[in-house]
RNA sequence: GCCCUUAUAGCUCAGUGGUAGAGCAACCGCCUUGUAAGCGGUAGGUCGUGGGUUCAAAUCCUACUGAGGGCACCA
C-alpha cells in the first residue's frame, strides 16, 4: 500500500506497487505526457520504475535541469546504437552526459571522421522517430558478461567485471539494441529530440591511462529544443570572436613561430599590456610587503636533484650543457629553489620572518606538444611568484594576509566570482605522512581563520604540499584557475633552510608558494578574451587615436595627441590623407577605446569630439578638460584608490 | 606523447591530376573629406618541408614540422 507523496504535500496512496507512469496518469493527462522521468525520495530513476513502499516523488519535465542531463545521456546511447548498425564490428565503451552534450567512446581499427557524422545523424534521427521504449533488465554478472563476450564487446565485459559485487548489473533496451547501464533513461528514444548535433571526434585512451588503447571519442551537443541548440552554437561562435589566439593577431599584440615553439613573440602592444599588468602587480606586492628578487635562468643540476624536481620533472626540463665545461645546467622551471638559496643565505632570523620574497620568475618547461595552447599553455612564461618564508604559526596569518592580497587584485582586475578548491596530497609525493598531516591540517586552519570555504580536491595538491586552487570565472561563464597558495615543508628541509630562533636554535621555515595570476601569459590571455579585446583605458594597448578631418587640422591633432602623452597616456595622430568614416572605422575594429576627432572647427575652437569605442555618441569638450578626463580614467585601478584616500 | 583534422599572398578563403585566384590589408595616384569601408591602379605565392606515384601534383601516397580539437600531462 505505497503512499506516494508528491512536492506540494498531497499524498496519494496505492493497492500495490505502481509505476511512476501510473503514478503520474493518476495525476492528470497533462502530467502524464510531460513526466520524463521522477525522483524517489531524492533519486532519479526511470519512470516506468514501480514504487513498491512509501515514498516522495516528483516528476521529471522536460524544462527541469535533470531532463537535459537524460536527454544527453540518451543521446549517447542513441549514438551508440546508430554507430553499430553503420560500422558492424565497432565496440561500445561508455558514453556519459557531459557539460553542454555528451560523448561515446568506441573502438574501432579505423577511427571515425568527421565526413561520418552525416550519415550517423541522419541514422540517429531515425532511431529517434522510431520512439523506442527504453526498457531496464537486471541481468546476472555471469550472463552479462557472457552475453558481451560473446559479441566480442571486451570492453563492456571488463566494465561488467568491474563492477563491485552485490550491484545490480542492469541492461537497457532500445528496440533490437542494447547496453550496459546504471540509467536511468527517459521514456523512449523519441524523448531524446532532434536538438542534437556531433561535434567532433578525438582520441581517448580506455579509462583514461595513456597505456590503454586509444579509443575513438564522438564527442556530440544535445538540448532541449532547437532554439537552445542555436543558442549554444551561437556561444561556441562568440567563444572564437573572443578566442585571444585571433585577438592576438588582430590586434598585434603577439604571434608564436616555429622555431621557438611554445614560446611568446610580445609586439611592441602587446607588451604594453604585459607591462601595464607587471606594473600593477608589482605595485600591489609592494604595498602587501614584499621583497622582489630576481634569480639566475640556467641552474646547475645539482640544485635540482637536491630539490627532488630532476626526479620527479627532468623529462620536462630544457637541459643546457658547453662544450669546455663538464656541467649540467637546466634552464628553471619554477623559482622555489632559487629562492630558498637567497633565504640561506646568510643566517636568518626569527625577527626576519614572515619573509616574503617575489619574483617575476621568467620559467622553461617543456611541455607535452599536445598541451600546448597559445598563452594559455606554453613553454616560456613568467610567474607572479612569491615565497613566504614563516614560522608554521604564522601560515593562518599569512594565509588571511594572502586571500585579501589576491581578492583585492582579482577584484581590481576585473573579475568578482571566485572559486577556492582544497587539493589535499597526490599518490606520488615527498615527505612523510606525518609532514602531509601536518601540513594540510594546518593549511586547513588557515582557511577557516581567514574564511575561506573552499571544495575539496582530492589527490591533486604538488608533489611537495597542499594547495589551495582558486579559480576565476570570466564574462562568458568560463572557469580558469589561476590563483595558488600552497604550503611546503619539504623543500627547507631538503635544501636545509634554517632560522635562528629566540631560543637560539636553528629552525626550519614554512615556506608557501603563492601565485596570484599564476603566469601572465596566461592571465593575459584570460583578460584578452574577458574583455574581447575592448580593454578598460587603463590596460588598452593604444589609449586614444586623435583623427583629422582635413590636412589643416593635422598639425592640431599632432598637438592634441603630444598634450595627451604629456599626460601620460598612450596615443597616436591619425593625420592621414583618409576620409573620416574609413579612420572610424579601422580604429574602431582595432579596439581603440577612444578616438578623438579634429577638424577646423575643433582646431579654432582648440576643442575635440570624443567618440568611444562602441558608441555612436560624441560628445564636444575643450582640450583641457579633456587631457585631465582621460588622464584620470587611465589611472590604474590601485593607484586610483591611493588619490581618492 | 597519443588520436583525428589541418597547412595556398600579411589576413580570410576559393581552387580535387593539365599555365596559381578573390576580397581585405600593403604600395602608388586622384579626392580635402564631419563620425564604422571614397575612387582608380600596382605589386605580392618554388601552394609548410623532404621523399614518392604520374607524361603531368597545390590536388594522390608517405615521412617530418607547425597549427587546431580532444585524451594524457600540468612542479
Amino acid at each position: 500500500m505505497p503512499a506516494i507523496t508528491l512536492p506540494d504535500g498531497s499524498v496519494r496512496s496505492f493497492d500495490g506497487p505502481v509505476t511512476g507512469t501510473t503514478v503520474a496518469e493518476s495525476i492528470g493527462a497533462g502530467l502524464a505526457r510531460a513526466a520524463l522521468a521522477m525522483e524517489v525520495d531524492g533519486k532519479l530513476c526511470d519512470i516506468s520504475r514501480e514504487i513498491v513502499a512509501d515514498a516522495g516523488v516528483r516528476f521529471v519535465t522536460r524544462k527541469d535541469p535533470e531532463a537535459l542531463e537524460l536527454i544527453r545521456h540518451d543521446a549517447a546511447h542513441v549514438l551508440a546504437e546508430a554507430v553499430q548498425s553503420l560500422f558492424p564490428g565497432t565496440q561500445v565503451t561508455i558514453g556519459p552526459s557531459i557539460e553542454n552534450g555528451f560523448y561515446y567512446d568506441f573502438y574501432r581499427n579505423q577511427p571515425f571522421t568527421p565526413e561520418d557524422f552525416a550519415a550517423i545523424e541522419q541514422r540517429m534521427k531515425e532511431i529517434v522517430a522510431e520512439a523506442e521504449p527504453f526498457v531496464r533488465e537486471v541481468w546476472p554478472r555471469d550472463q552479462a558478461i557472457a552475453f558481451f563476450e560473446e559479441k566480442g564487446e571486451r570492453f563492456k565485459a571488463e566494465l561488467i567485471r568491474d563492477l563491485p559485487a552485490g550491484e545490480d548489473i542492469s541492461v537497457y533496451r532500445q528496440g533490437e539494441w542494447l547496453d550496459l547501464c546504471r540509467g536511468p533513461h527517459l521514456r523512449t528514444t523519441k524523448d531524446v529530440g532532434t536538438a542534437f548535433k556531433l561535434m567532433k571526434v578525438a582520441g581517448a585512451y580506455w579509462r583514461g591511462d595513456h597505456r590503454n588503447p586509444m579509443l575513438t571519442r564522438v564527442y556530440g551537443t544535445a538540448w532541449r529544443d532547437q532554439k537552445e541548440l542555436d543558442a549554444h552554437l551561437h556561444q561556441l561562435e562568440e567563444a572564437e570572436r573572443r578566442d585571444h589566439r585571433r585577438i592576438g593577431r588582430e590586434m598585434s599584440l603577439f604571434h608564436f613561430q616555429e622555431e621557438a615553439v611554445g614560446q611568446v613573440f610580445w609586439h611592441h602592444k602587446g607588451w604594453r599590456l604585459y607591462t601595464a599588468l607587471q606594473d600593477y602587480m608589482r605595485r600591489a606586492q609592494t604595498r602587501h610587503g614584499y621583497q622582489e628578487v630576481k634569480t639566475p635562468q640556467l641552474v646547475d643540476r645539482g640544485l635540482w636533484e637536491a630539490s627532488g624536481h630532476w626526479d620527479k620533472y627532468r623529462h620536462h626540463m630544457f637541459i643546457a650543457t658547453v662544450e669546455d665545461e663538464d656541467k649540467t645546467l637546466a634552464l628553471k622551471p619554477m623559482n622555489c629553489p632559487c629562492h630558498v638559496q637567497i633565504f640561506r643565505h646568510g643566517l636568518r632570523s626569527y625577527r626576519e620572518l614572515p619573509l616574503r620574497m617575489a619574483e617575476f620568475g621568467s620559467c622553461h618547461r617543456y611541455e607535452p606538444s599536445g598541451a600546448l595552447h597559445g598563452l594559455m599553455r606554453v613553454r616560456g612564461f613568467v610567474q607572479d611568484d612569491a615565497h613566504i618564508f614563516c614560522t608554521e604559526d604564522q601560515i593562518a596569518d599569512e594565509t588571511v594576509k594572502f586571500v585579501k592580497m589576491l581578492y583585492e587584485v582579482y577584484q581590481d582586475l576585473g573579475f568578482e566570482h571566485v572559486r577556492v578548491k582544497f587539493a589535499d596530497r597526490p599518490e606520488e609525493r615527498a615527505g612523510s605522512d606525518e609532514t602531509w598531516d601536518k601540513a594540510e591540517s594546518a593549511l586547513k586552519e588557515a582557511c577557516l581563520t581567514a574564511g575561506v570555504e573552499y571544495e575539496h580536491n582530492p589527490g591533486e595538491g604538488a608533489f611537495y604540499g597542499p594547495k589551495l586552487e582558486f579559480v576565476l570565472r570570466d564574462a562568458i561563464g568560463r572557469d580558469w584557475q589561476c590563483g595558488t597558495l600552497q604550503v611546503d615543508l619539504v623543500l627547507p628541509d631538503r635544501l636545509d633552510a634554517s632560522f635562528i630562533g629566540e631560543d637560539s636554535a636553528r629552525h626550519r621555515p614554512v615556506m608557501l608558494h603563492r601565485a596570484i595570476l599564476g603566469s601572465f601569459e596566461r592571465f593575459l590571455g584570460i583578460l584578452i578574451e574577458q574583455h574581447a579585446g575592448r580593454f578598460p583605458l587603463w590596460l588598452a594597448p593604444v589609449q586614444v587615436v586623435v583623427a583629422s578631418i582635413v590636412s589643416d587640422a593635422a598639425p592640431y591633432a599632432e598637438e592634441v595627441a603630444a598634450a595627451l602623452r604629456d599626460a601620460g597616456l598612450s596615443v597616436e595622430a591619425d593625420t592621414r590623407n583618409d576620409k573620416i568614416n574609413a579612420k572610424i572605422r579601422e580604429h574602431s575594429v582595432a579596439r581603440v577605446p577612444v578616438i578623438l576627432v579634429v577638424g577646423r572647427r575643433e582646431a579654432e575652437q582648440r576643442t575635440v569630439a570624443m567618440r568611444r569605442l562602441g558608441s555612436q555618441d560624441q560628445t564636444m569638450a575643450g582640450l583641457e578638460e579633456i587631457v585631465q578626463q582621460l588622464k584620470a580614467e587611465a589611472t590604474p585601478p590601485d593607484l586610483r584608490k591611493k588619490s581618492t584616500h
